[in-house]
DNA sequence: ACATAAAACTGACCGTTAGTCAATATTTTT
DNA sequence: AAAAATATTGACTAACGGTCAGTTTTATGT
């Protein structure tokens, strides 16, 4: 009784949304662009998204979920066991991954504001229940399982979060040659002392 | 020979422009209703800003100027010398401005983006030749003057901003009753530690 | 005091855009 | 094979951002 929607329209939209948003941001993209990019009409647009502002944060939010899940899968096959070690492998994973995909990282600095994301942390926050697996609740569950004491676990997170982009995320976009390396030991350090305070 | 830019006209469009990017977001408010609003052609708008984003990253840096600015007026009225406590002195009184004045915290939080953030942190820790008396540039004079061997000093003072905006800033926007006093003597004692390190 | 020039100011105007919707195509169910 | 339900289409419209020729205002020289 019904016609389902195209999988490949979908993937072909959010495809020349990811690129068009980075050639020439979003503000100055057209939906009239996207869909001729994608090869599909314009009203189809508005049956996968509300707007072009809904399509952007589906693909910050499908992104870095492949960035984590990623990071976490190869985590699994080591034998890695303490938290704070644990934390360490995630990070150098998705730094390396940045630094090969600058784009990616492009995309998620530009786009990201600080509203989407604190109130993507506040949400993490407070709904314990969803099936998800976030970054918060992986850690979360760490902290638990090797009994270790955080008083604001949330917080703690936060911190390891943009202790990352400040040190590293400036310099794989802006400068040359990469100092990636140098920060690495500092930054791992850092995230040591957040951990085991 | 000339006529000058009325600066009542100016600042009538900065308030208008606040008042409805808090209510409707920069991107739901037209420029029509800003001159509406604020009472001049449509024409006038673009002899003060190139465009609506710019007149949003006018009135952040403004504001965001005027609460560090008053901040360090006040801190000179006191007799404290030490680093730790005068960074404790300014975000204590950021906090309590913040929370009595909720809607711009809400202005700055919704609009405030990574990008325009970390570029805004790039820019100072390139130029070091401006006069102006930015928060980064205190920070380092204050470290000099007392002997304070901090490795990576922009890191540092980028730390302090996100412990202070993830341990405060969504409590004040989003709950009640407020624990602030309580996060108070933890972010204070985590400021401490991040500066004597 | 007056003329003049330079810039601010105005709002009608134009090309472009986002979003709508009646018509059509496609797929699934009966 | 007909019907029903939904996806898809693209022409259409209202509204938008930005421009600019004409007008007003005001600082300055004489």
């Amino acid at each position: 009784m019904k016609k389902e929607k195209d999988p490949e329209k979908e993937s072909r939209l959010l495809k020349s949304g990811f690129n068009l948003f980075l050639k020439k941001g979003v503000q100055e993209t057209s939906i009239q662009e996207i869909v001729d990019d994608a090869k599909v009409a314009k009203g189809t647009f508005y049956t996968y998204f509300k707007d072009k502002y809904e399509l952007r944060n589906l693909l910050i939010a499908k992104k870095s979920n492949k960035l984590f899940n990623d990071a976490y899968k190869k985590l699994q096959k080591t034998d890695i066991k303490k938290l704070d070690e644990e934390v360490i492998f995630i990070v150098d994973y998705i730094i390396d991954e940045l630094n090969r995909n600058r784009l990616l990282l492009q995309f998620i600095t530009k786009n990201l504001s600080l509203g989407i994301y604190s109130k993507a942390i506040n949400e993490i926050y407070q709904k314990n229940d969803a099936s998800d697996n976030s970054v918060y609740k992986l850690f979360l569950k760490g902290i638990q399982e090797q009994n270790i004491d955080i008083k604001n676990p949330e917080v703690t997170l936060y911190m390891i979060i943009e202790l990352v982009s400040s040190t590293c995320f400036n310099s794989i976009l802006y400068k040359e040659p990469l100092p990636i390396n140098e920060f690495k030991p500092y930054l791992y350090d850092e995230i040591r002392k957040l951990i085991n305070a």
